[in-house]
RNA sequence: GCGCCUGUAGCUCAGAUGGAUAGAGUACAGCCCUCCGAAGGCUGGGGUCGCACGUUCGAAUCGUGUCAGGCGCGCCA
């Protein structure tokens, strides 16, 4: 029995009865304040522009029509015109029971309105380790996806791998000249490739395998390449010299470029996936952009925009009217050279995602992607696709914070933090919960310093203490588990348990709420309320008392709690010990 | 210049469908273990919700303008 429901009915009987012509949704709020009662309803005041009507004189007549329920004691006028139900012992109660019963369900929505989501996040380029940046939607993709899942739709988990473009061929060029330096030849290392140790570490192992058998001279390498140099105005032709370079590496390796490129990129992505199994992110399907152009989607989905008279030419190049729906210039697809931009690919990605049959599409990106979002859209609609299906989040950046001062990161160079690092030095559970602190469309700043220290700074402690709390007093409670689900709860009643009652009850509604709003920092704070709740009750009143009823009924309270705790954390991907 | 995000307590941030006296954490001051875990609890001060105008019974929330900060505006990915 879901009491808001219950409630909702209770009112829309009473509007048809006194004002059978008028329609309008119904809302229950919980007021934070206790004199206003367990559920308040603001629907007088809605209806009274309608009625024209004074909306107390409204609520009043409301009032008289309300059926008679057994789960409310009470409905009063309040204010400028709000009803506030107080419910009965038994309906504040009832939670727990349902919470008992239903264990690790609790909170679960049934597949009423199950729809197929894919939730794709991450998505970071395989040319390096994974940063503290990805680390973010990471953690909100993984939690966002259980959420959905948990209350009630099919969800999919997806990666997509960007293993076609010029990064990888950076990364590849990158690798093979670090593995031309451990044989002597000396290419002077462009500082806009690839920085990290791990392309020193990738060139040794392919030094050690296969000895010097990609080794090239120095001057037959640079032999076409665009030297480096600055103009007057300050720009460098920097990109140039590395293009050079890669040409030079596909020109000189030939079929074996391809090698190089391959274990580059196997590396990459089995370390990247590596990495976020150790964070608790498991993916379904590792989707990769090659594939693409391996099986003609992009060419086909190219064709398809022309055929449907949303491309032209110009400049030698094919170019999308995106403005045609809202994007702030046209785009182009396929360039001058012939080769498909990575717009092109994405249209074809996308493309298959709806063809793919989901109900619902979400795309969790950085924040600096967001200009992308109005030409992706466009293409999908210029398509006769069904765009509305598909859902961008936008993930604002990251700072990291060490000893007050903003740490600097740059990818290309090298200097960043890394995913691993930051699990490494606060610990899993810490870095999954403090990525979920902030709402996504805010900027984080993730203070290294204070995650670190193991003080009760760090709020994921302070859930994780509660659940803790009540295995230990269970350790020392000598009655049956088992029999919890049917204790008699109509001895509690004070304010506190009554409000922690609520705390368990609203669980369910946390999870819808944060799941239509892709929300899962909600939940977050949702927890730690809980927790504090429980916190509050536990040091004002004692569980192991000896009266057995009340014993036993505060014991299913707080393992109610303890429950809710649990099926919250987990799907936060965040452990909920039994001891700490 | 244009677009997106943000602006709420000293600091870090919540505030779903517009609602009642705007809430947490932290910091600061004081108090609570002969008693289930003090990684805890209780009490207190602390606010021009960036600013202005508008919409209405009612605005932190919606609209317009404005100021400030972050990010983005490639035939890169």
């Amino acid at each position: 029995m879901d009491i808001r429901s219950h409630l909702i009915d209770l009112l829309r009987t009473a509007l048809a009865s006194v004002a059978p012509n008028v329609t309008a949704d119904i809302h229950l709020e919980r007021p934070k304040e206790a004199t206003h009662g367990d559920f308040a309803s603001n629907l007088a005041m809605q209806i009274a522009r309608v009625l024209k009507d004074n909306p107390r004189k409204i609520a009043e007549r409301l009032v008289r029509e309300l059926p008679v329920s057994l789960y409310v004691d009470k409905v009063e006028v309040a204010g400028a015109g709000f009803l506030n139900f107080r419910l009965s012992q038994e309906a504040k109660v009832a939670a727990v029971k349902t919470a008992l019963q239903l264990g690790e369900l609790f909170g679960r929505n049934g597949a009423s309105h199950k729809k197929k989501i894919q939730v794709e996040f991450v998505s970071a380029n395989p040319t390096g380790p994974l940063h503290v940046g990805h680390g973010r939607g990471a953690s909100y993709g993984a939690s966002l996806a259980n959420l959905l899942s948990f209350a009630g739709h099919q969800v999919c988990r997806e990666y997509y791998v960007n293993d076609a473009g010029r990064q990888m061929d950076i990364l590849a060029v990158s690798t093979w000249l670090r593995y031309l330096d451990f044989h002597g030849e000396k290419v002077p290392f462009p500082s806009n490739a690839y920085q990290g140790d791990y392309v020193r570490d990738m060139a040794r192992q392919i030094s050690d395998a296969h000895g010097d058998r990609y080794v090239h001279p120095a001057p037959a390498v640079m032999a076409c390449v665009p030297p480096l140099k600055t103009a007057d105005d300050g720009s460098t032709n920097a990109e140039a010299h590395l293009d050079g370079l890669i040409a030079s590496a596909r020109d000189l390796l030939g079929e074996e470029w391809e090698y190089i490129h391959q274990h580059a990129l196997t590396e990459q992505l089995a370390d990247c996936r590596e990495d976020l199994e150790e964070f608790g992110i498991h993916f379904d399907c590792w989707f990769s952009e090659r594939a693409l152009y391996d099986t003609g989607m992009v060419e086909k989905v190219v064709t398809a925009l022309e055929k449907r008279g949303h491309l032209y030419v110009q400049d030698g190049a094919k170019w999308f009217r995106s403005t045609a729906f809202g994007d702030e210039k046209d785009r182009v697809v396929q360039r001058e050279n012939g080769l498909f931009t990575y717009f092109a690919s994405d249209i074809a990605y996308h493309a298959n995602k709806f063809e793919r049959g989901f109900d619902r599409v979400i795309d969790i990106w950085g924040a600096d992607h967001h200009g992308y979002v109005p030409r992706v859209r466009g293409a999908l609609k210029a398509l006769g696709l069904a765009e509305e299906k598909l859902d961008v989040t936008l993930v604002q950046f990251v700072s990291l914070f060490r000893d007050g001062a903003k740490v600097s990161m740059s990818t290309r160079a090298g200097s960043y933090v890394t995913l691993r690092e930051l699990r490494e030095e606060v610990g899993l559970d810490a870095a999954r919960f403090f990525y979920l602190l902030r709402k996504s469309d805010q900027a984080l700043d993730f203070d290294l310093t204070l995650a670190k220290t193991e003080s009760a700074d760090n709020p994921v402690y302070y859930i994780q203490y509660a659940h803790a709390r009540i295995s230990s007093v269970l350790e020392q409670w000598d009655g049956n588990l088992a029999e919890l689900a049917t204790t008699d709860l109509s001895v509690l009643s004070t304010d506190r348990e009554f409000a922690l009652c609520a705390h368990v009850a609203a669980f369910p509604e946390i999870v819808m709420m944060a799941s239509t709003d892709l929300a899962p920092h909600a939940l977050a704070f949702y927890l730690r309320e809980l927790a504090a709740d429980f916190h509050g009750w536990y040091n004002a009143e004692r569980l192991l008392v000896t009266d057995t009823a009340l014993c036993n009924a505060r014991i299913a309270l707080a393992v109610a709690v303890q429950q809710v705790l649990k099926n919250g954390l987990r799907i936060l991907g965040v452990t909920a010990p039994d001891s700490m």
